[in-house]
RNA sequence: GCCUCUGUAGCUCAGUUGGUAGAGCAGGGGACUGAAAAUCCCCGUGUCGUUGGUUCGAUUCCGACCGGAGGCA
């Protein structure tokens, strides 16, 4: 009997977070958060992370895991993912996993997620200045003559899904294309019924603007000056690439006002918002619920039905 | 009131020595298997301010008018 799981996705601003507390209530749950910023600790109102209050109300699990300065991966959010899911599971409660990093619930969802070996920092730094020396048409090639198909699949361009490509095929002894096939049979290791919310994309873009206001005045330029302060958001780190931080850190440095920044925070934002409605809206696993002109209590109805009656509601 | 500059894509602008126009940003679509809030791919018709004139033909040259900016009074 496979666990079963409730998952709430989404572009961000969508409502998911409130969604996930009002169906933990009702079904007993407890959250587990599927966001790649929110594992870190001291991200708080950047992230749009849960607050004491609701926390209090609901557990949550997967936040503040570490400290900005950690690099953490896809395989690492599965890992902690299982163990949150047996954990609640265990004891009678409903696993609400609840984010917006569509390819952490994709890859907790595969039947066998990370069959490829890990990252080898020394090959990567390898193929790294490999490329610096060679280009990135080079690279491909190289790819090319590794694993033809991956090659097909990736652009000369991506240079990063390029280089990974040709660790994966020099360390695994196979190829990427190989394991990423292997990767797709079977059955998914939970029954999940995973709840999408969508909203017409103007209507979406009012509330990301209205919670960038929000995150300003409850602060969000203190936690940025803070977090850089500790010597957190380097280049190259995860967290450093979190939206939110670094478009402000340029007002910090007093590089151009902070309407400034924060019109460029809202416009990052919204493309965010567009890249997930891109990657869920390919999913067939996702049951969308249309949220404008709904009210809250609607919505929160109708995907609670979702999950009760799910015998239509999508298995991967 | 006079003089100068200016009016081209949602925005900032380029350009056409007269043959109805193109960049950046914004926006739209897509991909995504150990960095994913990342990374990458594709997409540019708009009364060229309005209106007369010159011309085979005007967004381009000329006039007037209407916006905008600056200067002189």
């Amino acid at each position: 009997m496979k666990p079963r799981i409730l998952c709430v996705v989404g572009p961000t601003a969508s409502g998911k977070s409130g969604l996930a507390i009002a169906l933990a209530v009702r079904l007993g749950g407890e959250i587990i958060s599927c966001d790649s910023m929110q594992i870190y600790r001291a991200m708080d109102i950047g992230t749009a992370k849960a607050t004491e209050a609701e926390r209090a109300a609901v557990p949550h699990h997967l936040l503040d895991l570490v400290t900005p300065d950690v690099p953490f991966s896809a395989a690492d959010f599965v890992t902690a993912a299982q163990a949150a899911i047996a954990d609640i599971t265990a004891r009678g409660r409903l696993p609400i996993l609840c984010g917006g990093t569509g390819l952490y619930l994709d890859s907790l969802l595969r039947p066998t997620a990370y069959a490829a070996p890990p990252p080898d920092p020394a090959l990567r730094a390898a193929l790294a200045a490999d490329l610096a020396a060679e280009g990135a048409e080079a690279m491909h090639a190289r790819l090319a003559a590794l694993d033809p198909a991956a090659a097909e699949a990736i652009h000369p361009n991506n240079t990063k899904r390029v280089l990974r490509a040709i660790e994966i095929c020099l360390s695994a002894g196979t190829t990427k294309s190989a394991l990423d096939a292997a990767s797709v049979v079977g059955e998914c290791p939970y029954d999940a019924c995973v709840i999408g919310l969508r909203w017409p994309r103007e209507q979406l873009n009012a509330r990301i603007d209205e919670r960038v206001d929000a995150m300003l005045a409850e602060g969000l330029v203190e936690e940025t000056a803070r977090l850089l302060e500790a010597g957190y958001l380097a280049p190259g780190t995860t967290a450093g690439q979190a939206i939110g931080y670094k478009e402000i850190v340029p007002y910090l440095r007093g590089e151009e006002p902070l309407a400034v920044s924060a019109e460029r925070l809202k416009i990052a934002t919204h493309r965010y918002a567009k890249r997930q409605m891109t990657w869920f809206g390919a999913k067939d696993y996702v049951e969308w619920i249309d949220c404008a002109g709904r009210k809250f209590e609607e919505i929160v109805n109708i995907a609670a039905e979702c999950y009760t009656g799910r015998a239509e509601c999508g298995i991967i």
